[in-house]
DNA sequence: GCGACAG
DNA sequence: ATCTTGTCGC
């Protein structure tokens, strides 16, 4: 029963290794739009929010959601494969396509170069930026004052930043998804912090899944 | 072999 | 991620 678990790892090693090789590092985006995905459980099921907001104020145009229900556990590296599905479900009942999405999950900071975020963006097509609070892999300074970065090391590459984005909080991991530069990535999410940890769009995509969730819950 | 390990 | 109240610090 562990072979087969194996060799079904090994395959999905694979595919990641093929989106890898299509996300690009390179600035290829207009934030005139900004989003943000989370994602909430109910056991296996997967609820993922999506907020929209103005690329300028940040204020929410809108919104849009999805369940479904998770073809693998939680997995270390393995992440897109459970949370991916929903994320793209989601995305496809948004009115617009965002110049920008927030991912909560690794970018290229991840083992093969496939988190979340990379996976995602890659699949849709769309830029994004992946937002964690905990390092999956790599290493780096710890960044001393609010609003400073330092890069996040991995394979001798950077690979992101580790940014205080809140004073006396730990720092959060900022890493280019797709079609967006180590730097953007660094300077758009430090364009949507807002007094809090995590930058609005991630702030507020949290928040929604949490109400449907809760809503969810309730109705059973 | 041992430890680490996003959400 | 999730189960959970109050509480300490910025």
């Amino acid at each position: 029963m562990t072979e087969a678990w194996h060799s079904r790892l090994s395959a999905l090693v694979k595919y990641q290794g093929k989106l890898a090789a299509r996300a690009a590092t390179v600035d290829d985006f207009v934030p005139d739009t900004i989003a943000g995905a989370d994602q909430a459980f109910i056991g296996d099921e997967v609820i993922s929010c999506i907020v929209m907001l103005d690329g300028d104020t940040l204020q929410q145009l809108g919104c849009a959601s999805s369940q479904v229900s998770a073809v693998l556990p939680y997995i270390p590296t393995f992440l897109s494969f459970r949370e991916g599905p929903a994320i793209i479900s989601a995305f496809g009942k948004l009115g617009r396509r965002p110049g920008v999405l927030f991912v909560d999950g690794a970018g290229i900071n991840h083992p093969r170069r496939a988190g979340l975020a990379t996976c995602v963006g890659v699949e849709l097509d769309v830029p994004t930026i992946g937002i964690t609070k905990k390092i999956l892999c790599g290493e780096g300074k710890q960044p001393e004052k609010e609003g400073d970065a330092e890069p996040l090391i991995y394979g001798g590459m950077q690979v992101g930043w580790l940014l205080a984005s809140k004073k006396g909080c730990r720092p959060i991991v900022v890493a280019p998804g797709h079609r967006v530069s180590l730097e953007s990535s660094l300077l758009l999410t430090r364009r949507c912090l807002r007094g809090h940890r995590l930058p609005e769009p991630l702030r507020l995509a949290h928040e929604c899944a949490g109400r449907i969730k809760k809503s969810v819950s309730a109705s059973l």
